[in-house]
RNA sequence: GGGCGCGUGGUGGAAUCGGCAGACACGGCGGCCUCAAAAGCCGUUGAUCGGAAGAUCGUGCGGGUUCGAGCCCCGCCGCGCCCACCA
């Protein structure tokens, strides 16, 4: 399909006649409008890139200090920009540009996060190539964004669907299949010496038997049960109607995919799988070396979820009734609390529940709430762990839900008071986390507590509650006691932990498990290893093949990059949408020729079958800062020197990494944990000199927008809403506003490409800067730009004159009220752009403007120190305004002026003068003034003997030359 | 439920250290220019009272610390974001 040529393509306005247009007549030919906006942003534009003068040098200059400058690079969408996303580019380029004009080499580009679902989903609709999509949408961001004038290096910009870089992402894929993580050493290590430690016998094989005695699946099993990558069976959410695994945000709470509405199944299923979960504690301990939001860092803590407690171990009674010396192991952060335990929960899939189901009910007078009314506990635990898969993850873990379960049948010990307790499987006991068993605690977690409660379970207080409840009367309590307390009714006969805290005790049971064998201190993570294959066409292919026997093989680097092969339907194999117990085929499968393949991998040409899976989109954002540094490079992923360079440690305790990488705070989690784990994997193998791929991480808001519906509920277009009477009207109908997103749907959307074409890009990029703080969201309001515009023109009109275009600036040097107001505003702009703070850097800069409109001509020697400063902000304007003030070479290099710090002080300061902390007066004095002269000048104030009322001062308290303070 | 953050004019926001609350901008109002409109320019714009000079009030609410609080402390109320049956 091919785009008709666009109808409405403006022909570019003759320099001379900018703003002669027709009904004009009024407006001098030299004002700086939009339509001369327009013509000098293309020419400056079309000048950066034929003299190349943002591309950065290949090689590094050590002369220069360098920063490398990043944003959150975009997935190109179908439906172009609107005005929010380029919120942080602008703000990156200006940081940019202000870095770069203080002699500091500047790495900065922007590349595309292309692969992903949209395009194919598009594709299944409409059967056009994903890569024809993507293409074009790429195209379209590219034009959008070089209108904004971004000082980006253009030869470094990186798809991470381009063959040469996804080639590199499978480098990277087998560099991780091949590692282990060397706990001892603490660190990942190639597999080569994981096997040379089999061999030696310093580890021991999974299954214990010595490495000489394995075959060769054997081995294959004992190497891949330590790899980093790796193939594992795990619960999914299994969507046949896709035929796909969904991802838990795509499923809704009513157990359906998000889209399409198909039944969405728990489902056990072999996947690839990242050991992430081995790098936990690195992950969070590194955060404390990194210069990020605390939010950020929280957030990150939270998912990793870090917590200390205890392993015990519950000696099962075997079904018969005599012990068998089989355990449940338990996780409990809350040891001190083991003698309250009164029953046990197990996840409905936990591993040891067919084992300990009797083949009948314990007895004949259960509850009818613990059988369910089965009539043997077989029965019961199945038709309940039938109904747990039905459910979705949401579902079963929405909070506040009521507790549902069944009695197995079976019982086990409580090891500290030898009490027989029922054990139970619950589905509020997650497989996933801990050991996907519990000990229940009812007195004090509310969960517990919930439970018993709905099975009549025996709640024991085990903590003195510190609410004044009786910790005998656990069946008058309204909930469970999770606070602090004093240890009670803890004595049993090898140990004792009454009138303990909470603290010692949680150390006095640690102790007395490790010491009878039956626990042992442990910490447990909510961190789970990341599900790392997607049944899609559209992403990077493994680099993997099976042999007859199953067993996998990795390519070898010169078989690299395994590229996509063409396929007639990209639409994964669909099952019937109810048919849960199917398996899915991904699109791959359907490439019958590119997945039977003959290879030789060292021992003769032989059968294959590729593996039809693809990596998540997560894949190339976990590595592309690194190939902005070294696009080209077809031998490595990155020249380790260009690494060492731009993202080397900088001293023995810095991390390394992106100087500063901006974006929005939606990537607080998984891309930036993902892209850390990368790292530290490239990191431990010696590929990257830097321990973090992000130093400083800053999160920019969002712009948002006001929505109009009408009384249908149907939106309406934002832009020709008008508000009138206190409400909001849509022609002669009423609408009502919500505040949110900008989106086609919303009819709300403004496109960077209008207000460029209304405005200039340089009013654009000013405007964004000055709505707000960087880091706030805050609503878009397109009348509200115009204000930029105006500064712009009024800048223009002070130096140059709107009829010829010519210069007025004249050589006297400034009257001493301006040189010192343009020395202050260069050190307050300063220090505001160095902090990120570029809405109130350009508030200094126009009331430095505003008060130059006031002077009858503008001194060259004030003129030029105002173009620099506001070069980052509206580069084209400051360009032309450079050129025309005489200098032929772009100000791009140009040093960024330096405040004279002697005229930085205004000759004389307001001091206020308050009485009893009201203002009263205030007096121009010497900035140098004492504090007793500061007094006598207060005192001797009109003003202030008015307010005194002829009493004597009780007090006066002077912080010259700010502020005197006279207590009545 | 837990964690984090935020409440300032009609609007977006400013106030770096506890020291002139409202910088800068939008919008509004008045004026200039214009046949007229748009654009542009000048003035004005927190509220109340006042002709004015000026006075009083004012940073979500209530208290506290301080010579002095938008800022610090305590308790509320409201909003936003993230996590959420994580043992």
């Amino acid at each position: 399909m091919v785009e008709p040529p666009s109808p409405d393509v403006a022909a570019p306005q003759p320099a001379g006649g900018a703003g002669r247009l027709a009904g004009d007549e009024g407006v001098p030919p030299q004002r700086y409008s939009g339509a001369l906006a327009a013509e000098i942003e293309a020419r400056w534009q079309a000048r950066w890139l034929a003299d190349g003068t943002f591309v950065v040098a290949a090689e590094p200059d050590p002369a220069r200090e360098k920063f490398f400058l990043m944003d959150m690079f975009p997935y190109p969408s179908g439906s172009g920009l609107h005005v929010g996303h380029p919120l942080g580019y602008i703000a990156t380029d200006v940081y940019g540009r202000f870095l770069r004009m203080q002699g500091r080499a500047v790495l900065h580009t922007l590349g595309y996060d292309a692969f992903g679902l949209p395009a194919e989903q598009y594709a299944i609709q409409t059967g056009t190539h994903p890569r024809v999509t993507t293409e074009a949408n790429v195209e379209r961001y590219r034009a959008q964004i070089a209108r904004l004038g971004l000082a980006h290096d253009p030869t470094r910009s990186v798809s991470t669907t381009d063959e040469a870089f996804y080639r590199w992402t499978q480098w990277i894929f087998l560099q991780i299949y091949n590692s282990w993580y060397d706990q001892r050493a603490g660190r990942a290590r190639p597999v080569a010496d994981l096997v040379a430690a089999y061999e030696s016998g310093e580890l021991p094989t999974p299954d214990g038997r010595p490495w000489a005695d394995l075959d060769r699946a054997g081995r294959a099993a004992a190497v891949d049960a330590r790899r980093l990558a790796y193939r594992a069976t795990v619960p999914v959410n299994w969507c046949p109607g896709l035929g796909t695994v969904l991802a838990n945000e795509e499923v809704t709470a009513e157990g359906r995919s998000e889209r399409g509405n198909f039944p969405v199944f728990r489902r056990e299923l072999t996947q690839w799988m990242m050991r992430i979960t081995a790098f936990a504690d690195r992950l969070l301990d590194d955060l404390d070396r990194l210069d990020w939001p605390a939010s950020v860092k929280t957030m990150q803590r939270n998912w990793i979820g870090r917590s200390e407690g205890a392993a015990v171990r519950f000696p099962l009674h075997a079904p018969d009734g005599g012990a068998d010396g089989a355990a449940v192991e338990v996780f409990t952060t809350r040891p001190d609390t083991l003698f309250g335990a009164t029953y046990m929960v197990l996840a409905p899939e936990h591993p040891l529940v067919d084992a300990l189901v009797p083949p009948a009910w314990p007895a004949a007078d259960l509850p009818a709430s613990w059988t369910a009314g089965a009539p043997d506990p077989r029965g019961a635990v199945e038709a309940y762990r039938r109904a747990a898969a039905a459910l979705g993850e949401r579902d079963r873990t929405a909070e506040g839900r009521t507790k549902t379960g069944v009695f197995t049948g079976g019982w086990a010990t409580n090891p500290v008071t030898g009490e027989a307790v029922p054990v139970f499987v619950a589905d509020y006991v997650l497989a996933g986390y801990g050991t996907g068993a519990i000990m229940a605690v009812p007195a004090h977690d509310q969960r517990d507590f919930d439970f018993a409660r709905a099975f009549d379970l025996p709640i024991r207080a085990v903590i003195a509650p510190g609410d004044g409840r009786d910790p005998t009367d656990t069946a008058a309590w309204p909930d469970a006691w999770t606070g602090d307390g004093t240890v009670v009714g803890s004595a049993g006969p090898s140990l004792a932990l009454d009138g303990l805290g909470v603290e010692e005790a949680k150390r006095a049971v640690v102790a007395w498990l490790e010491g009878q064998g039956l626990g042992r201190g442990t910490v447990t993570y909510k961190l789970r290893d990341w599900l790392f294959s997607r049944q899609r066409y559209w992403g990077e292919p493994f680099p993997i093949v099976f042999d007859d026997d199953g067993i996998a093989h990795d390519l070898p680097e010169s078989m690299l990059p395994v590229l996509l092969p063409e396929v007639d339907d990209y639409r994964p194999v669909a099952a019937d949408p109810d048919d849960g117990a199917s398996d899915p085929e991904p699109p791959l499968a359907k490439a019958r020729d590119w997945v039977e393949v003959t290879l030789d991998l060292g021992d003769g040409p032989r059968r294959y079958r590729r593996e039809t899976n693809t990596m998540p989109q997560w894949a190339g954002s976990c590595w592309y800062e690194l190939r902005y540094l070294d696009p080209d490079d077809d031998r490595r992923f990155v020249d380790p020197t260009l690494e060492a360079y731009w993202m080397g440690p900088r001293t023995p305790d810095d991390t390394g990494g992106v100087d500063l990488y901006v974006g929005g705070v939606e990537h607080a989690v998984l891309h930036l944990l993902y892209s850390r784990f990368w790292h530290k994997v490239l990191h431990d193998l010696g590929h990257v000199s830097s321990s973090e791929p992000f130093r400083r991480l800053f999160n920019q808001g969002y712009i948002q927008a006001y929505a109009y519906t009408d009384r249908r509920g149907v939106y309406v277009p934002a832009e020709e809403v008008v508000e009138r009477d206190g409400g909001y009207w849509y022609g002669d109908e009423p609408v009502t506003r919500s505040y949110g997103k900008m989106g086609k749907s919303l009819r709300n959307s403004v496109s960077p490409d209008e207000m460029c074409d209304r405005y200039g890009a340089d009013t654009l990029r000013l405007y964004e800067m000055s709505m707000g703080p960087l880091d706030v969201s805050r609503p878009w309001e397109t009348r509200a730009v115009v204000g930029s515009l105006r500064f712009l023109q009024r800048v223009w009109r002070n130096l140059l004159d709107e009829e010829t275009g010519a210069p007025t600036v004249t050589d006297t040097t400034p009257d001493p009220a301006t040189e010192q107001l343009l020395h202050a505003t260069i050190d307050a702009v300063r220090t505001e752009m160095g902090g990120l703070r570029f809405n109130t850097a350009i508030a200094k800069l126009i009331e430095l403007n505003n008060h130059l409109t006031s002077l009858p001509a503008v001194p060259r020697e004030v003129a030029e120190p105002l173009v620099l400063m506001l070069a980052p902000f509206a580069p084209h304007a400051a360009e032309e305004l450079w050129r025309r003030l005489g200098h032929p070479s772009s100000l791009a290099f140009e040093p960024f002026p330096v405040a004279d710090a002697a005229k930085v002080a205004a000759a004389t300061v307001t001091m206020v003068v308050q009485v009893n902390g009201k203002p009263r007066d205030r007096i121009e004095v010497d900035p140098a003034i004492s504090e007793s002269a500061a007094v006598e000048l207060a005192l001797a104030s009109d003003r202030v003997r008015a307010a005194l009322g002829g009493g004597e001062p009780k007090k006066v308290v002077a912080k010259p030359p700010r502020v005197v303070n006279v207590v009545a």
